[in-house]
RNA sequence: GGAUUGGUAGCUCAGUUGGAUAGAGCACUUGACUACGAAUCAAGGGGUCGGGGGUUCGAAUCCUCCCCAGUCCGCCA
């Protein structure tokens, strides 16, 4: 139950009556008439912009459509007070009633408060990850997995058909090199001595394939040419790594729904065919490109390639899908496999991407366009970089990789939950600094700890409760007598919760999760204070012996906070805790 | 040189797709507990929303030009 889009609904109703009556004309756009909580609680529950959206196209001035509306809406059911207010805007009240009611929906549905149809079963792909296979996941892949997980969450309560999806990239010279590396371990655990050659892969996680290399083998490829043994090691070495990924995300808590592998579009025709629906709508042709100016490459010479025409879709040059020796770019299975993901017929695909690929993302975007002929909208996410700190100092660790802080060095230190949490107390496209002292630490200054802690004093009340004697099920708080609810701060505690489902709309449509979680610290933020009360006045306290009926209501408003931090953690993909320690 | 993401309080950051007097935490100044954990709450000071121009009833938000920072820039993916 969503009262912003209740009230959206009388205002509509209301507009609807002045058209009937002439007072207003028809066939407005009522698109952009928006019912919201104002900045200033002052000015009320919610204000509607409408007499100002509809101020041009009905050519009448904003206060006076205003007037009429203010007129139309008077008297509406749960409606206390309906004001003009400065340039136009309709400040409106609802009767206290109203906020309260909705603790018993919010109990009925638990978890599944705030689920949403704004997606309406859209299939969307979310891909993420997508790290080379060539290692342990490290911090940057850390927040990439993060984000796309709990976006992947997200759009699902909101009502989308979600896929996860990682794209190997096993199909680049970088699994040859991992392949060589392994081969150093491996030569390493027959006894001989390792050369880890400038550019290998020279972490220690590769020990481990090296033995299980000569395990499978014997001794048996020492002495072979590479050519004789890179393709075995390559593919062992890359389901090592695989799995090691795999394991990573499960510590993580995520699970993909489906790993793509790039290899499997070579030698398959799905490039070609890829390449070929491109070609038919004119979008492939041989040419030279220019050289970027201002930053020539000191080998530059013009040569003649194969281009795709991204420029037909906003990119600024047109972007190479053939390699000079003739083998295709990785944009080329690029390009396949996003055609790959249109034709299994999804709405809409997300990409997850590191702030390295920004410069990638106008290709992308035109390739899809292109494949889709405008049908499937891409979003490219990137996520910035994350910078490690303890204490404020540069943090540095290699003690598994060679030179980078993993996934593991990570959740070893802070959990997962932590983690996780922290990570999306940032939008996607800012940097983010993640500091091994702060996240830990318990205080209003860590947002982890500040809602986890909000929610296991929500519980240690029921508790508490409870052992008084209390029936603090979810069934019977949800049948409670509500009306002995009505202090400023369980009103103000009772609006937080109403804006929820409003909340999960907002964030899946604009693909922000982050905002998730910082409406979970404002709920918060709102309950302590609430909580606080009790200590200055015992009239305010959630348990009085005294005054059971109001006890009972006041524990379904604890209950139904707890139920809602406990479904914005759920889809953040962070367990609620129901004790600190 | 170009692409891309940022620039909001001393610091770290939000800002409901263009709304009203721009918000929170930290820090600073005050005040409140002998436990429904004060691991918290309440109050106060603090701003040219990087800068200039433009669009309109109205701009931190949209357009344009500069300045600064991160990331990237044909045969790596």
């Amino acid at each position: 139950m969503d009262m912003f889009a209740e009230v959206k609904g009388l205002v509509l109703s209301a507009i609807e009556r002045l058209v009937a009556e002439g007072r207003l004309p028809r066939g407005l756009d009522l698109g952009g008439v928006t019912v919201e909580p104002p900045r200033d609680p002052a000015h009320g529950d919610m204000a509607t912009n409408a007499a100002m959206v509809l101020s041009r196209p009905a050519r009448k001035g904003p206060r006076e459509i205003a007037e009429a509306l203010a007129e139309a809406l008077a008297g509406a059911p749960g409606l206390t007070s309906v004001e003009v207010a400065g340039p136009g805007f309709l400040n409106l009240r609802l009767d206290p009633a109203r906020w309260f009611a909705l603790l018993p929906d919010i109990l009925a549905r638990g978890p599944d408060c705030g689920r949403s149809t704004l997606g309406q079963g859209r299939r969307v792909n979310v891909e993420f990850v997508s790290a080379n296979p060539t290692g342990p996941l490290h911090v940057g892949h850390t927040r990439g997995a993060v984000f796309g997980d709990a976006l992947a969450g997200l759009l699902d309560f909101a009502g989308y058909e979600v896929t996860r999806e990682y794209y190997i990239n096993d199909g680049g010279a970088q699994v040859d090199v991992l392949a060589r590396s392994a081969f150093e371990r491996y030569r390493e655990a027959c006894g001989l001595e390792p050369e880890i050659a400038e550019g290998l892969y020279p972490g220690d996680y590769l020990i481990p394939v090296g033995a299980a290399l000569r395990e499978k083998y014997g001794d048996s490829l020492t002495d072979l040419p590479e050519s004789a043994w890179l393709g075995e090691v390559r593919e062992f070495a890359t389901a090592a790594m695989m799995d090691l990924v795999r394991e990573d995300l499960a510590l993580l808590g995520i699970e993909m729904d489906r790993f793509f592998s790039e290899k499997s579009l070579y030698g398959t025709g799905q490039i070609e065919a890829a390449l070929a629906a491109l070609e038919a709508k004119d979008l492939i042709y041989e040419g030279v490109l220019e050289a970027p100016r201002g930053k020539t490459p000191e080998d530059w010479e013009a040569r003649e390639q194969t281009l795709f025409r991204s420029t037909a879709y906003g990119d600024d040059i047109d972007r190479p899908v053939k390699k000079s020796d003739g083998g295709w770019t990785y944009f080329a299975p690029d390009i396949a496999y996003h055609y790959n993901k249109v034709e299994r017929g999804y709405d809409e695909l997300i990409d997850v991407l590191g702030a390295d690929h920004g410069g990638y993302v106008k290709r992308m975007k035109a390739a899809v366009a292109a494949l889709s002929d405008g049908r499937v909208p891409l979003d490219c996410k990137l996520c910035q970089l994350v910078k490690l700190t303890r204490d404020g100092e540069p943090f540095k660790m290699s003690k598994r990789s060679g030179n980078f802080v993993t996934l593991r060095d990570v959740l070893d230190l802070v959990g997962r939950d932590v983690t996780r949490f922290v990570m999306l107390t940032r939008k996607n496209d800012a940097p983010l600094e993640f500091d091994f002292g702060k996240v830990l630490e318990q205080s209003k200054e860590n947002p982890v700890f500040y809602v986890q802690y909000a929610h296991a004093r929500a519980f240690s009340v029921l508790t508490r409760a409870a052992e008084a004697g209390f029936a603090t099920g979810d069934s019977d708080l949800a049948a409670v007598d509500l009306s002995p609810l009505g202090t400023a701060g369980e009103l103000r505690l009772a609006r937080a919760l109403g804006e929820w489902p409003r909340q999960v709309e907002v964030a899946a449509s604009n693909h922000e999760p982050h905002r998730i979680a910082f409406y979970l610290y404002e709920l918060a933020s709102e309950f302590h204070s609430l909580q606080h009360q009790g200590k200055l006045d015992p009239d305010m306290r959630f348990l009085r012996e005294d005054a059971p009926e109001t006890t009972r209501a006041r524990l379904a408003l604890v209950r139904a906070t707890a139920v809602v931090i406990s479904a914005g953690l759920g889809i953040l993909g962070v367990t609620p805790m129901n004790e600190m320690r």
